[in-house]
DNA sequence: TAGTGGTCTAGACCACGCC
DNA sequence: GCGTGGTCTAGACCACTAG
């Protein structure tokens, strides 16, 4: 196989280091290298990775220590496929093709006037209790023909996230009425409205979700 | 000066690519290597930095490229900071050191029963207009009595972030009616509250804050 | 003084895109 | 076949910490 070196040593360092108490030092970057038969430079390359997920922390002229687990990096959206996975599931609740209808669409997903979108609506839940309410928005000359009739691969937001850039914007905001039932909230509480805009690397837009988050349900938090 | 080579042909980039249009390709690392004088490796640190920043993106085996501004890694708080510095004023309207109060602010700062805490409420204005209310906490334990004359220094918390590790959380709410005139918003407006945790690298925490924002006047938003 | 992480070099080979 | 970014090597010197 042709897996880089330095990320197999990366989790060779994920499993020693596992069950570890934080702040345990780990060997020196010459131990490592002579010890693995790899360049320390190599070495380096893998605990640097890991540092920068906080899992370890360095101290110059000192060493190189476990992090606390409870500061792992984290951010939120890919957080919740993280934390879910197999646990979460989607409902849709509407889905359409539409034309001239939202003005603040367009000038997300940067379409022109008669472009159309494609808008669906989708209860998210984990392990079986709603959490948020997800209204994806996506240009229709961005899906494919055949995509169209297989959405599910369409509205697998990670693959999105990996390879592109994502920008969030929260706001405060009453639970829409529409909304309050399916999330089993009261009306006129307060929750977070999260507008996530997906793009490429070169600036071109590809998705936009509002995402309406349960409080109570939900812990919208990030670690950096 | 010691400054690394990196950080310079980091500048360097940066001033070379200042007012470029996104997409524009740039050199080559062979050619920018051999322009500067530095070995590849130095310059691929550099542009790596870059790329982590969103500043530049890199297409294998095809080249490296301007990035989209809009794009431009950014984050909660320090974006705070970095939006403004000078244009940032504080004033603290409520100051005190107190024992066995709120219950919550224990356990963030990971005190023991009898631990007294720094207390201080300041308002958060931009340009002159208040955006935010900070309720900021810190073990009395962790301040020196030198800084206790002088809380400037105590209070400036972006010396914290840049070395510490920052965890927020994202609470909605309808603003308090005490700070609803202070952020000259009405009573039963929704906002956020956030609820920011700084922790030494050892996981040990330093400061806690809760910032109330007026979301009128001030966009809580991330990219990355 | 010995050991650590931080920086840097001058090569090398690879897979892949483009012509 | 040429150029690109991605990976890797086997050294080197530095500033700093700790015994």
């Amino acid at each position: 196989m042709g897996k880089p070196k330095y990320l197999i040593i990366k989790e060779s360092l994920l499993e020693s280091i596992e069950g570890q108490e934080a702040n345990t030092p780990i060997q020196s970057e010459r131990e490592i290298s002579a010890h693995l038969n790899a360049s320390r430079m190599t070495v380096r390359r893998a605990i640097e990775e890991l540092v920068e997920e906080g899992i370890l922390y360095r101290d110059k002229n000192k060493g190189t220590y476990v992090g606390d687990k409870k500061l792992h990096k984290k951010t939120p959206l890919l957080l919740l496929e993280e934390a879910s996975k197999e646990d979460t599931t989607y409902n849709i609740i509407y889905f359409d093709v539409k034309t001239r209808d939202e003005e603040d669409i367009y000038e997300k997903l940067n379409m022109r006037f008669d472009d159309q979108y494609l808008r669906v609506v989708r209860l998210v839940s984990e392990k079986e209790i709603p959490t948020s309410v997800e209204e994806v928005y996506i240009a229709r000359k961005n899906i494919s023909d055949e995509d169209m009739r297989n959405l599910d691969t369409v509205l697998n937001l990670d693959h999105y996230i990996e390879q592109g850039i994502l920008n969030q914007v929260f706001n405060p905001m009453i639970v829409p009425t529409q909304y309050a039932n399916l999330l089993k909230m009261k009306i006129n509480e307060p929750i977070i409205r999260v507008d996530s805009l997906i793009s490429q690397k070169d600036g071109r837009p590809f998705v936009f979700v509002k995402s309406y988050y349960n409080p109570n349900k939900k812990k919208i938090e990030i670690t950096l």
